[in-house]
DNA sequence: ACCTGAACACCGTTCAAGT
DNA sequence: ACCTGAACACCGTTCAAGT
């Protein structure tokens, strides 16, 4: 039998980086970045601000990196990627990537930023390896791959501002508009 | 004769929009976005901070509005287009406009917020004109000044990060890179 | 090891007051 | 009309102290 540690006032279940990143994430996403305090971060952990700090020693500036992490990071899977059509893999992990930059467009802003380059490298990374594998020549997948991550990134803060149609306010298939553009991309790929 | 007013520590030039906008953006694009406060602000136009409330009453959040309008509203001349290759002048006004982007990085994050959003419609829609009277249909010249927009601004988000090849330290040669990724977008277009 | 409380140097913004 | 000064309710972060 595994001894269960008590729990009350005193002793709760510990802080970890994962539960701060979410709780922020969650901040974030129903809030807007501009009001994940450390303070109103703390109260969602049910802790003082200053308890964060012991987990995140440099403080906002690493919660902020840790949410790019979260939210970028998301190759795409090169498994199989030799026997299936790149194209079609590109494809759904761009629809993906999008879909998980909508989700937390808060963050947006945070990914177009010098912080934690590290992040946005990986992704890209798989996409030229998806690409190499599919039998791309080396220099067209690294333009490809950039070009495609590019397009994605930018049109999720095109889709994010809503920018209208030539001022008139006539709205825009954003869905549509995006595969329309996703295949440009991909199709100009050889 | 025009009277002159007197200049004195009492009566100096008094301030105006556009030198707030323009103080405003020298400091982001020298010491980042996140030193611009209401107060360096003022010690720049060497006035108290709340002198700025009376020019933008709507604050700081005006501010930030003003410096997006500043940077992102830069329409394609759609003047001679249809002589002119029409590809020719969208790869002008894309070079231009990442420059224009790499130029006041720090107001990037700003661009992919909710704010301000007529900014950068102005900017699509001169370059859905352009295409236009290039004589591309207007289905696909929508898609394809969403997709070129799009690209550029994601693509410059990838160079200010500095997005290193797959994890190595390989440096990337970006205008090369730019420059391609255009070629792939802008020929896609038919 | 993990968290708290008080304190410090900042923020944006309001509001009444000066010229 | 245009700007100032004091004040308020917040920030992020430090540091010594508690358990």
């Amino acid at each position: 039998m595994v001894r269960q540690p008590s729990i009350n006032a005193q002793h709760r279940t510990p802080l970890s980086t994962e539960r701060i990143i979410e709780a922020a994430l969650r901040i974030v996403d129903g809030q807007g970045l501009g009001r994940l305090t450390m303070r109103r971060l703390g109260d969602a952990l049910e802790v003082e601000a200053m308890a964060i700090y012991h987990h995140l020693p440099r403080g906002k500036e690493q919660l902020l990196d840790g949410l790019v992490t979260h939210v970028a990071s998301a190759p795409a899977e090169a498994a199989g990627a030799a026997a299936a059509n790149w194209r079609d893999v590109l494809r759904t992990w761009a629809a993906g990537y999008r879909a998980r930059l909508l989700a937390h467009a808060g963050v947006l802003p945070l990914l177009v930023t010098r912080r934690n380059p590290a992040a946005l490298a990986t992704t890209a990374g798989s996409l030229r390896e998806v690409l190499r594998r599919g039998g791309v020549a080396d220099d067209t997948a690294a333009v490809a791959a950039h070009t495609l991550l590019g397009y994605v990134i930018g049109h999720a803060a095109l889709e994010v501002r809503d920018t209208r149609e030539d001022g008139a306010d006539r709205a825009v298939d954003w869905d549509a508009r995006f595969d329309a553009g996703l295949d440009l991309v991909i199709g100009g790929v050889r």
